[in-house]
DNA sequence: CTGAAAGCGCTTACAG
DNA sequence: CTGAAAGCGCTTACAG
């Protein structure tokens, strides 16, 4: 009880060699039944566990992966939740670098990079802030990015496909009769902003419809500054693709108290699929992410890149969106680990659009 | 750039010895500041990280602490936030081991221990699971445990003082005039929500009241059940304590849907100041718990008993609340690591109460 | 101020 | 099937 014992310890008291202990440890071949079986009630009388630094140490590998994130709110666990599942799964261990605290990533990645603990690095980062994000593909540590859309980008990338998701918004709204449709954004210089903008602009094209400038709306958190607008509006739209969950639940807090009602005054979608934990008055018809498959795919493409001969859960290629030309490029596997992977969403109804009939209803009142 | 350097590399390169590396790596005196400055460049130049791994082992300690949660969203990103600003000024680094995929915590508390590669271990822990805590606190490894208040646990703990918090609560109902007030129970059987009860009990008391058996209410999480009750009710509360936010939450979409009105018909208070992402239509007036100031806590707990010369940032025993009486005994200091704290709580008042006027309308509706 | 040597707790060819 | 030895990359008395 003085000391934890060690491998020495368990050596004498089984009265083996050091070699001996360690080739039950790792359950190789090669040990005779009786000395194993020998060694083993010595480790379970002495609680003997082996200790991780030094087996790292003298195997050259480490088992611990760090995952670098912005924050932890919203839908950050559900991609936590993906990632630790494949973690455990291969052995490895999570290292959680917050940069909840910082003002910018600089101080992160220098911690990450000079505690060098980290066999790969998992990393969310919102904004493009290019200097960071080349420190550390240039420092030679695997990475793998999350969630931001930079086709550019050296390090390989996991993300939703963005722009495919608003179309599928977009072309619901259109399919139930909406023809003055709005995009807000949550904010202006997100780069998944601007593709799920994107996504929007191609499904009003599909229909011959010209997006209108005077529809993208920009807001600053509180929904109130779009509201006002589209009140201003001489023909204010009669559906609002939202750029994300929390946008758009505002919206409809304040719709409400305008006396608006959802969807009989006006349709709203959502991005993202970030369910609220408690009741609320209007379910959400949104685009949903796959978080949970974002992070195994993440972990999983890292892994890839730590082990060459780490087999996937998945065939995530298939799985992928086709949109990155590199993708193309890649399909025979063994460049795999370069590559950019979209992943793709699906739309949720729930009842912030209602039904089609609702809004021939609603499209009458505007002409 | 093929592979990475060593200290031999770098002492080859400085023309030095292995040992006078290791001094300038961890700034200790005696070395010549020339031998210094030429070494140090050596280590720019080849961009040396010195492998922590190594460290550790040769120094006999390991500089991780292990995060164990059973999910994390909620509070949980300000627990950790605090937790993560004290763990990086000193140097260590945190491994999250979510047990959020697992039936109970078994498997989790025996990766944390198998694995071995944690100085200590933070563990938040909701429901009494005595056969795991007792693993832990037998098996040698440091362990503070957040958010559970069980007086008779042998391992040192730090939380909110749910008792005094649910007083706050109830006493401020009692001086906005309400004397039918109910207590919500968003579980049957999780501690804290006991210790809130048994607060909301003791100012019932105070203020001369007989706590009523038929106020107190059990929910199944939509507080659809709840609502029901007091309908049925032929004395209904002019004002409810509910156990936690999100119940709290629920709980007035519901009434909203039944046409009450928060505060006019009906007063609530919350539990937890969990603020909802985005815009609700009632403000909740509601007992925060000083998230950030747990962690904080927590952690410089943990590594006091990891390290005796350990400075916490502040006296945590004098900010704490002295319910416990084993504090009692360990105020000189010495039994800090083995001691039990409760933060005190505050109370928010925003408008889901209103004012004192509003209450004895609606109490007069009572009479 | 500096270096040679032993050591941290493990693994892994190598020889038997 | 097993052990002696060298090694993983660092630190730390010890001697000079």
């Amino acid at each position: 009880m003085a000391k934890k014992p060690t491998i020495r310890d368990i050596a004498r008291l089984a009265g083996v060699s050091k070699s001996t202990v360690s080739r039950v440890l790792n359950n190789s071949a090669n040990v005779d039944p009786f000395t194993r079986e020998r060694i083993q009630r010595v480790i379970e009388e002495q609680d003997f566990v082996p200790d991780r630094t030094a087996m790292h140490l003298a195997r050259g590998d480490r088992r611990l992966i760090g995952m670098l994130l912005p924050a932890l709110w919203s839908f950050m666990p559900e991609i936590i939740r993906g990632i630790a599942g494949v973690v455990e799964e291969n052995g490895y261990e999570i290292i959680l670098y917050s940069s909840a605290g910082h003002k910018d990533f600089r101080s992160v990645v220098d911690r990450v990079l000079t505690t060098n603990l980290t066999a790969g690095l998992l990393a969310s980062i919102h904004t493009h802030s290019p200097q960071h994000l080349i420190t550390l593909s240039r420092s030679g540590l695997p990475v793998v990015i999350i969630n931001l859309t930079a086709l550019r980008l050296d390090s390989p990338w996991v993300s939703v496909d963005n722009v495919g998701g608003a179309r599928l918004a977009t072309r619901h709204l259109l399919s139930l009769g909406h023809e003055r449709i709005s995009f807000l954004f949550p904010s202006p210089d997100l780069p998944c902003f601007h593709d799920r903008y994107h996504g929007y602009c191609q499904a009003l094209g599909e229909a011959g419809i010209e997006p209108d400038p005077i529809l993208a709306l920009y807001d600053d958190g509180s929904a109130v500054k779009c509201l006002r607008e589209i009140q201003a509006m001489s023909a204010p739209p009669t559906a609002i693709v939202v750029g994300n969950d929390y946008l758009a639940y505002s919206l409809i807090m304040e719709l409400g108290k305008r006396g608006w009602r959802v969807p009989e005054d006006i349709a709203i979608v959502g991005f993202d699929d970030v369910i609220p934990p408690y009741q609320s008055s209007i379910e959400l018809t949104t685009v949903r992410q796959p978080f949970y498959e974002i992070g195994q795919c993440a972990v999983e493409m890292l892994l890839s890149l730590l082990d060459p001969c780490f087999k996937p859960s998945r065939n995530w290629l298939e799985f992928a969106v086709p949109s990155d030309p590199d993708w193309q490029a890649s399909s025979d596997g063994r460049a795999w680990p370069s590559c950019h992977i979209q992943l793709p969403p699906t739309l949720t109804v729930r009842n912030s659009c209602g039904s089609g009939r609702h809004y021939s209803r609603s499209i009458q009142r505007e002409t």
